[in-house]
DNA sequence: TAATACTTTAGATTAAATCTAATCTGAGGC
DNA sequence: GCCTCAGATTAGATTTAATCTAAAGTATTA
């Protein structure tokens, strides 16, 4: 995606498109690997070192209320983020909290008499287990380290 | 679930029924709105003064390690807790942030080319949208207030 | 009983995220 | 071009959630 679509992408959601805003959506699509606020905030800051940790924070904020960002909640970890391209669900690994992404498909919604006066806006699976990195250590015990 | 109940599905797991942890359970058991941290200790230490705070997440730690207690993260939120009883989803609200139960089915899981070598464990489904509470202030514009 | 492993505790500490209030910027009106 | 002001940014303080520490207590086993 070049600097006149992501431009493009921030407006057409309504959202000035300020140096430190395209820097954290730019950084979001060039590293697809669900990077924590911390991170996002390390990267972009180490370009641009005037932008601070609140404008990092704000404008993953305004990205995630637009609609343009995926924030992926851990158990016991910070939270992770993902620049919205194709639709997708995620494989979270038990033991190191990798967030990877499984290719989409429709996910057959509840019966409607079990989601009552409910709203539904959208329906995600998750797959949790071991990643690639992590199956084989415990597949064969410790000897796979 | 009587006390005599809790004390073998505790026992069943490999973990000493201490008072403690004997009351976070019963306390999740009772209370299945998918309470966080800070409300079980602050439920159980009403009881019992002498439940600490690392006590309770102590034991919430191991119960979830156990397999008998669930934690669901939530984007921005305290994470929350769940006693396991019968299978079931969950739907979480865009703006109260509640967890609440939906009856279970069957998840089709990814293609296996998709999944790679990674070890699956469970495939769970989020719905989100608004929950009955909140859903009428947004049907209706804010009139609903 | 003695040894050992597990558990609890109060309070300190860390980590994540948000808040504050002063300052800056730029799009739109003149 | 200038003015204005809503929106954006900033450094640092603060809040909140969760974990850590080290000492003391309790159960299990030898
Ligand atoms: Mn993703
Ligand atoms: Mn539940
Ligand atoms: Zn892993
Ligand atoms: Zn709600």
């Amino acid at each position: 995606m070049d600097s006149e679509a992501i431009k493009k992408c921030l407006e057409g959601s309504g959202l000035r498109c300020t140096p430190q805003r395209y820097a954290v959506m730019a950084f979001l699509i060039e590293h697809r690997g669900h990077p924590t606020a911390a991170e996002i905030f390390e990267g972009v800051n180490r370009v641009d070192p005037g932008c601070s940790r609140a404008t990092t924070y704000n404008n993953l904020r305004d990205l995630v209320e637009a609609g343009l960002v995926r924030e992926v909640a851990v158990e016991g970890r910070a939270a992770r983020f993902d620049a919205k391209g194709t639709r997708h669900h995620h494989f979270i690994c038990d033991r190191c909290g990798n967030v990877e992404d499984v290719e989409w498909y429709d996910v057959p919604g509840p019966a409607s008499k079990s989601l009552g006066k409910r709203i539904l806006r959208q329906s995600e699976v998750i797959f949790r287990g071991l990643c690639a990195k992590c199956a084989p250590r415990y597949a064969t015990g410790s000897a796979g380290l």
